[in-house]
DNA sequence: GCTTAATCGAGACGGTACGTCGTGTCTTTTC
DNA sequence: GAAAAGACACGACGTACCGTCTCGATTAAGC
């Protein structure tokens, strides 16, 4: 018999809602399997943990609403940076998208095999995306040729993900004055 | 009888050594009392969680040897910040920290009361010496009186950690284009 | 399509093996399937449980050398009881056919069912052959008229199974002994 | 901390219990440490096997209402088995020592180190019992001093423990004619 | 000889129990 | 009188089988 879709779905959904009541420490395999009415083994015999589990879980979830994953480019790319890191400060202070997140942080921590995954089927997609739309600004006349865009893109987002990541203050506010002095810093070269 | 010191340390050693062989996930509280020759309940009765044991393992290592902590101050700023940073690649491409901290990492991810520990007596201190550096440099011209030290600080250090968390190249030469980019940015405004 | 007759064969010789190899305890569905080369569907669809497999084993194993099934009749009782006893004493000491024997009893303690059709279709032909030839040593005068045939074949034979049972010495001799006392008594009353 | 008698205890009834309730077969560790309120660890740390707990409670129970364990001896050895006899015959259809004894000799046909132990611990005294009220027989001059008590033992038990092992019938009557044969043949020679 | 329905092998499924490991608490024994 | 040693109730682990259930792919019977 070949693979139960209605399974694999009621697993990944069984897993997305439990990180989120009971956190990354207390999820287990069990807990998922008695919540999604299947069987453990079940799930031992298509994923080898409970974090490529949860990644796989949040893979649905990406793939689900197929918007336009472009970035915007409306020809100011300061304003539309500013608009997408504002929109990511407010995806990260989403508690429904929190605690997942955190959980499948922590798994990647101690998994390099689920760390590789998430860079090549997540991450590397996402910086491509922010790469191409400073690439059309350099296109544009609006950042120098000679621009280290993946610099620029580790400039721009990586002061976000530290402040989540240590629960510190993450405003809007901030994601402006990132945006203003990491495209001032790469305009200045 | 009061706290046993020998014990204290013995714990605190086999933890770290432990965390480094097995990893963070593996690490159990019988295995630090074994490998230490303590009874569980010495581990128990000290410290709340396996997380507390590994902060204090760290704790312990950074108190060790007490140089003076403060960041260089030869007046160029530039140098000096490529100089720490350069060292702050090197610590996190060391092997020997590097298990340890991806594991602290991961106990903070899912323990806020850790979280929270770990900053007001690891990180704050730091981004303290930090910023001091930096209002030196205003002090001395090299940076405007109006820059915001704490967005300045995580510019700098963040894409480091970002590339460290996820495993991705991490150079020198990386160090050194976060700084002059970062440090433009901030001067420029 | 009508059962398969390889199949069937297949299975019965896989139960047999296994049993032989791994002991009852261990002997399970998926085991015989898997020797057997066989689908475990065509295993439940034709037998109720792993003891009526083994049981149709033995059946097979009984019925496929079909010698005259009667025993010795020399007209001399005693000497004729003698030996088949001592032919049952071998029969239990052959590691071939001890370990089958033994998963076959302990199937019927706990399967009440089993254990009527073992009586139906094993027993009770066996136990009849036996009554036989004492009701001809009766005609012939070398026991009396109204000894019990049921209590005078338990006496003979029920000894060799306690011995064997509890793996106790069972040897010829012990065999000639109980034959020789059990005459001795159905004949004294 | 040594051995928790109570837990032992415990476990021994809900055994006991268990057994009688659910059969050998669907009589489970699980089972046996919910039913005891004790931890499967504490069932594994004492015992190897379900097979050895079910030994234990029936030692416990043999060793608990600790009578005169000698047979009776009035001087006359046939009224003695007899009554013997029949208390066996009794005992065997009493359902509350059916189920248990069923499973404990399940157990044993596919464990020889368990049988060895129940041949040692329990079987060896009670057949020394046996063999004494015979010698006493022989002193008394009511049996002949060449009879070969072991055989004795076995004619006279063996074939009360047949009929209960394939469930055939097991009457008074049956143990009274035992007694008489059994007894006659053992003179005769 | 061609269809067609039962049977086959394979193996995924929801479950139960296995025997092991670790948790955090508790008690005993030793130094 | 605190520390080691380790038993305890508990819960989860990852594995093995259970008995049921779909899958195509034969395959022999009856049209």
């Amino acid at each position: 018999m070949r693979r139960s879709d209605a399974s694999r779905r009621a697993i990944l959904l069984a897993a997305f809602e439990l990180v989120g009541e009971v956190g990354y420490a207390k999820l287990t395999i069990e807990g998922i399997a008695a919540r999604a009415g299947v069987g453990k083994q079940t799930i031992y015999r298509w994923w080898p943990s409970k974090g490529a589990v949860l990644f796989d879980a949040f893979l649905a979830l990406s793939e689900d609403p197929q918007g336009d994953p472009a970035l915007p480019d409306t020809g100011d790319l300061e304003a539309d940076l500013k608009l997408v890191l504002r929109a990511t400060v407010a995806e990260l202070s989403d508690p429904r998208y929190d605690a997942p997140m955190r959980a499948l942080t922590a798994a990647m921590l101690n998994d390099p095999a689920l760390a590789a995954e998430y860079e090549q089927r997540l991450d590397a997609p996402m910086r491509a995306l922010k790469r191409a739309r400073l690439r059309s600004a350099q296109e544009a006349g609006q950042l120098p040729s000679e621009a280290d865009l993946d610099l620029a893109v580790d400039l721009l987002w990586s002061p976000l993900m530290r402040r989540w990541l240590e629960r510190a203050e993450l405003t809007p506010a901030f994601a402006d004055a990132v945006v203003e002095t990491a495209l001032a810093g790469l305009r200045a070269r």
